[in-house]
DNA sequence: TATTTAGGTAAACACACGTTTACATATCGA
DNA sequence: TCGATATGTAAACGTGTGTTTACCTAAATA
């Protein structure tokens, strides 16, 4: 009761309604435990429906997966950027949790350890993410600096959500985020 | 037939043989497929002996897991480390695979996505690669130096076996090698 | 209001997988 | 040689989990 922000249950019968709250509570889920250990009853409990809905309303886990990651990669994110302040703004805007928005990420990488998952998480990453960047980037080198990005960005992430050791004990370090920005801005500018 | 190097099957009665044919077994598909993905007949197909032998001997999958990794988390790697040439020799090392030296991250990181295999990886992480680094580095940030090199090897690594991108057609693009050459040598120095 | 249909539910199903059990047999000491 | 023990095996077991089924009921339609 007290912990999570679980859906009150439909008491009127909507199926647009049902859907929407099957993809938060799966978006929700999956970016705290990954895709493998997310059960789908976990996801159906939180929303408050029937565990059978899934499978009637997306096809199963799986496709359900592939409508968190479609409804959560937004590319605009790449025209918001400038090349002045890409540290500042990739770091906040990307890597770092912002109210509001939803950071893709954390969701891909709980999909690598599922083969099935991995393959549907690897295209929309390709698709949405690292070509996207690509192309943002420029000409020179281009593709290196997309995987510069990626390197980063999976490794940090990976590292502080399911790797947590020192210096995370509360919150990023200083220095270590300092370190992160002039990474990410070193891409554009090197 | 053709495709797995699989051992031969025990014409003699040997348990300590077994042992090992099973460790072997089971470093070589934690690798490849991570340890979600890898199941106990899978390890035992590939040794050649009893599915059943895994709970005997090592008293089940996860000791198994955590006894393959004590067998490949060799800390001297460090000592044979030197400020002069860091980047050149982790990048030899730790990061790309050489014959004869088995690169324990790979293993470590396919466990990300199983809790309690990761409460397992994350202790072995830490005693035997991120503390003996830390203590390397010596005094100034040395935490934050640990973590920038765990941040940038489980980049790689991951987006290397895990998400096949650009420019990893075949092999590590040049000049994303030698960038990553430069960021573990830049640990020791900046 | 009577009928149909879409939305929802509980239970069962099917399958995968780690583990345990009961049994077989090679090895070795007395 | 002859038990005793260690080693190995096939089969069954228990459980977790995604999915399907059969059924129920509220909402819509005429």
């Amino acid at each position: 009761m007290a912990t999570g922000a679980a859906e009150p249950k439909n008491k009127t019968r909507d199926a647009d309604r049902t859907r929407e709250a099957i993809l938060k509570a799966a978006q929700h889920i999956f970016t705290k435990k990954g895709f493998v250990e997310t059960g789908v009853r976990d996801i159906t409990d939180r929303a408050g429906v029937n565990q059978a809905l899934v499978s009637r309303y997306f096809g199963g886990k799986l496709k359900l997966f592939e409508a968190v990651l479609e409804k959560v990669l937004d590319v605009r994110i790449v025209t918001e950027l400038d090349k002045e302040n890409f540290g500042k703004l990739v770091l906040a805007n990307f890597i770092l949790s912002t109210p509001g928005r939803v950071n893709p990420l954390p969701i891909l990488l709980g999909a690598v350890a599922d083969s099935k998952a991995r393959r549907i998480a690897l295209r929309l990453l390709h698709d949405r993410i690292f070509v996207p960047f690509s192309v943002w980037f420029g000409s020179e080198e281009a593709e290196t600096r997309a995987a510069r990005f990626m390197i980063i960005s999976t490794g940090f992430l990976t590292y502080r959500d399911q790797l947590p050791l020192p210096p995370f004990a509360d919150e990023v370090h200083p220095s270590l985020r300092q370190w992160l920005e002039a990474e990410f801005q070193a891409i554009v500018e090197d």
